[in-house]
DNA sequence: ACACTAATTAGTACGATGGCTAAATAGTGA
DNA sequence: TCACTATTTAGCCATCGTACTAATTAGTGT
């Protein structure tokens, strides 16, 4: 899991809206870019971020691309925000010092 | 508090990695800074997007600068992250839809 | 094959990000 | 005040991110 690019995947706000939208139900590129006010290839490109972070899947149903939430990498996802941003308890997080990496 | 902004912050390994070090107790800049193998500047820049995030708070400290995290705001961060990538329980968020928010 | 719809890719523009060096600022202490 | 240390600001450059329109690809149905 690239904590790096599910983090960058996530500062859009568009592209939460996404990820909460698909908590509810699979859709189409097409039902999700019809709730933005970007056109279509942007969107396209906002899937294909959530998609490298792994966060979504694309699945072709038919004439459309329905996606859906990878459920397994946003909980995963969640487990790091936790170990990062949890104060005051464990402290699971080795940062990385210089030269290289532990 | 301004969620895309914190997690821009926290997307950058570097700035994530700073998050981490001011969990286990208050640093100075060069304390931090020596840890990492970019310059000075640089380091500034990153305690910079931390402040705005409003995660990192400065305290001047005779000749040095210490930052401590803001514990209230990685909580509250913490919080939003679990809202949107708790799947499969509450539905707490409201995406935006086309022409305004609700 | 042709037309139609859905979605992505290509190409472009422009502001933001992240790095650097050099210079400026803020505080300490002689 | 002058010198010294710590940190930030200024200015520069390369790369990335986000948007657009136009063109392309993929699938359906006639």
């Amino acid at each position: 899991m690239k904590v790096n690019i599910i983090l960058k995947a996530l500062s859009h706000p568009i592209r939460r809206d996404i990820v909460s939208m698909l908590r509810e139900k699979p859709m189409t590129a097409g039902e999700l870019a019809d709730h933005f006010n970007v056109s279509k290839p942007t969107m396209s490109g906002h899937f294909a971020s959530l998609k490298e972070a792994d966060l979504i899947t694309a699945e072709r149903d038919g004439v459309s691309i329905a996606y859906h939430l990878n459920v397994t990498v946003a909980e995963e996802a969640l487990t790091v925000m936790m170990d990062l941003l949890q104060v005051g308890q464990a402290k699971p997080v080795r940062p990385s010092v210089k030269g290289k990496a532990t």
